[in-house]
DNA sequence: AGTCGATTCATACACTTGTTTGAATCGCAC
DNA sequence: GTGCGATTCAAACAAGTGTATGAATCGACT
């Protein structure tokens, strides 16, 4: 029959990705790929050899993915970086449970971290970050503390992680999530717009008068 | 020996807390709780019946919390208000490890969903929620639309939420998360004031010319 | 002391899990 | 066809899981 190697592979994936590497067995994705039991352990070496191979894939992508959203700073200002950044991050946040599978996977690796992960972090998600800093700093204009920014950054990713697909938070409000590609658009905006309000807001308090709330 | 029927809630809370309802074996709970292995049959019936008197525990405590979230909205304006629950939710959410245990265990649910999750859902959060609505509605001054409100308030709550504990955050970037009481209060400050000029922004984008992103 | 219900205990059972095994089968070069 | 390495297969294994069982122990009341 056809490459049962990557037949096991994109079964992994798919399985992987819904559930979490603990809720899947063997079994499972040698069903759902039509292959034997032992295919697993003889093409991967492992469960979790095979879970490797599919964060490697993974990882490939999401550095693809990377690219799409860092404009390049040389010729664009901060704001449309930021603007810009958003409005192609969050679709793939939204569906990550197709195009970006990967995210989804991580959400899993989140609550309950492999051995794998790390590697993953260092090479698809720090360069992401550090780009998202330089932005802010820019935004900022003079220097301002590295604490402010790295708040500021926080609130900018947070509110992209968000929309990560989630159960829980459809219970809570059912249809609250975004799904035509208007709907996509348009809270991407409200994450643009919502943010640099709130960084020029930080850049002014900077000198302003300082409102303590108590 | 002392009350078992508590040594376990006790045991089961730490446990799943920190791994979640799969990844905790009765065993487990049971050495921990120096109780023997039928001890959980007998007292709860089952591993489901005991995580379900845990998250029972669990809402009794974030119902009394979320008291304390939540400013009268008579005699305290909007602004106020949002400050305030800030201030106060954010602690907890960051403490998420020990004072605050419920939103961590709702952590692993949201990436495992049990069947016990509804009811917590519809008795803990939604009733905060409908309060930020009704906070960030009335910082509009004016009708806007419920989408408009609707996406402040999951900026607002995604920011908070975000500084949950997360050993996958923290291998991006270490020592990012404020631990000290002064950090503690920064950051909340640093969410309150960036989410107000964010939906301020969004109140006069209404009437004011509309800036686009392309 | 004796009784009885509540609780604890050691053990066993049925089931699922990842992995191993050794034979069977396939796909080709010769 | 023959041989041979690569692959597939059914079956078994060992470890770990939640739960059930029935005897032993406890604790208070008469």
């Amino acid at each position: 029959m056809a490459d049962t190697h990557q037949r096991l592979l994109d079964a992994a994936q798919r399985l992987f990705t819904e559930r979490g590497f603990a809720k899947v067995t063997v079994r499972d994705i040698t069903s759902e790929a039509q292959a034997n039991l032992a295919a697993v352990s003889y093409h991967f070496g492992d469960k979790l050899g095979l879970y490797e191979s599919v964060l490697e894939m993974g990882l490939r992508f999401a550095l693809e993915l990377n690219e799409s959203t860092m404009l390049p700073r040389e010729g664009h200002n901060a704001e449309e970086c930021l603007r810009y950044y958003v409005q192609h991050y969050l679709p793939r946040i939204i569906h990550a449970d197709t195009r970006g599978w990967i995210y989804q996977l991580l959400k899993h690796e989140s609550a309950d971290p492999t051995p794998v992960a790390r590697r993953y972090v260092q090479q698809a998600i720090m360069p992401r970050i550090e780009y998202l800093i330089g932005v802010v700093r820019d935004l900022f204009g003079d220097g301002a503390s590295p604490d402010r920014i790295g708040r500021c950054v926080t609130s900018i990713q947070a509110q992209c992680l968000f929309y990560l697909p989630d159960p829980f938070k459809s219970m809570v409000r059912p249809g609250w999530q975004p799904h035509t590609e208007e709907e996509i658009r348009d809270t991407a905006e409200h994450i643009a717009e919502f943010s640099l309000a709130g960084i020029r807001a930080m850049a002014n308090l900077r000198r302003g008068p300082r409102v303590r709330p108590r």
